[in-house]
DNA sequence: ACATATCGTGCAAAAACGTGCAGAGTCAAG
DNA sequence: CTTGACTCTGCACGTTTTTGCACGATATGT
């Protein structure tokens, strides 16, 4: 590879995702660390993007603007987004639920990709707006500010009426024992609708959440069909949930 | 996650929540407490915000913010907003259409308003989060990307179970004898139905929309209770406009 | 006033950095 | 074809930055 090949390729990374991180590219390119760190010197020095301890930022916080910010999600949270959002076939009926780690997969959705999103988010309604063939239902009913999302006897009623492909969940907790659980009971409720109104159900798990129960059990581990983990957590610390017909993926 | 990048994200949660957690923050992200102080000093050095025991608040109570959000809308839809938002009382139910105006028109009500709203807005139920006070109703159904809310006969179905107090609509035309007019024939069902489910319905006008007809008729000038238009306007372009039982207010 | 949580500082390990240097490859002049 | 100048790359080395932990000090709540 022609260092000036190299050069647009760090660019390009810069543009997709927001961040250069010199260790990850440069085994990603099979080269020493040294040389991506000289590339990315002078690209600084071109003024083409911002160098900073590990690797570089775009050089203007307005152009790579978009893709930053979906950067400033936790790096675990983007990953499964990025992971589960490869899930997603096209023509199915997903479920999202809300949250900072599904709106990550959200985001991650194929711009082209032809599919209807169900969600009880706002927040997540608005995100898919940028996605021109995702036809997306919202659910109504009480907003529940805390988590920005819909809840209540209204937003029940209207789950009921959905029959959806696979739900993507996300928990305040899972626990080999406890099972699924969150911190509030009228959300506990609503992610049962949702697990009852879809085919299958995933739960999306960053590292804070694994092993952990908040007080509200949403349902055991055997409702479920997997989980996505994030990437580096500890393998022994998953042999728990491993079992017949339960996936367990590393993002 | 880069350094910089931390900074930006502890940044990002200080201006969605208002305060920042050292200990949950480094929990989130996956680091010990101490990297969190010391990032939470630097950025009080630099007067970014303002260290505080336990995590940080913001420096100066929502300045910038404030700014930038006014920055994105036209004077006159901001006006119109600002005056229309005084006519919410304590207490009342109230529905709000989507778009620009009622954006500006939710974001400007009183932080302390005891009330309820009603709105087939993503956009505004997620702007609403910030007022701890106001009860929100989402309006579920599908998403009509265009205008970003919620229409369909699932829609028009959970509006038809609201009584609400005054509905405040967003148009894109009003003409005095073409009546009330919007782009969208599902759009013009939708807030029909609003009107019927409020006691008295306000139209809030900024000045392109004065005089104007688009496709899809709404309901006759006779039908509303008043508009609201944006200061500015030739005295004369309003003179067809004035008649008995009907208010005529210049934000 | 006491128990607990949070803080700041110093310290050590790890990661990232810059620089100098040597080997490999390229190119053009001889 | 050979030679020498030049460039690119990886490695070694010492330096700087970042991070987590330990410790004593300070603030907060009951």
């Amino acid at each position: 590879m022609l260092a000036r090949q190299r050069k647009e390729y760090l660019l390009g990374v810069l543009k997709e995702t927001g961040q250069i991180v010199a260790k990850s590219v440069s085994h990603e390119l099979g080269l020493s660390e040294d040389t991506i760190r000289r590339d990315l010197r002078e690209l600084a020095s071109e003024g083409r993007l911002q160098r900073v301890h590990g690797g570089a930022l775009p050089a203007s916080p307005a152009v790579g603007d978009f893709a930053a910010r979906q950067q400033l999600a936790p790096d675990g949270k983007v990953a499964i987004g990025r992971a589960a959002a490869k899930w997603v076939r096209p023509g199915q009926v997903v479920i999202l639920d809300g949250g900072t780690t599904t709106l990550q997969l959200a985001k991650h959705l194929p711009l082209d990709l032809k599919a209807t999103v169900v969600t009880h988010s706002p927040t997540i309604a608005v995100a898919l707006v940028e996605h021109p063939f995702i036809e997306v239902v919202l659910i109504g009913g009480r907003l529940f500010k805390h988590s920005v999302v819909a809840v209540g006897a209204a937003a029940i009623e209207a789950i009921a009426r959905i029959r959806a492909d696979v739900y993507f969940m996300g928990v305040t907790g899972i626990h080999p024992q406890a099972g699924l659980s969150t911190g509030d009971l009228e959300e506990a409720h609503i992610k049962r609708a949702l697990m009852a109104s879809a085919s299958e159900t995933y739960v999306l798990v960053s590292a804070e959440k694994l092993n952990a129960a908040s007080p509200y059990v949403i349902a055991a581990l055997t409702d479920i069909d997997g989980m996505i983990v994030e990437p580096g957590v500890a393998a022994k610390s998953l042999a728990a949930y491993e079992r017949e017909g339960f996936s367990v993926t590393r993002a």
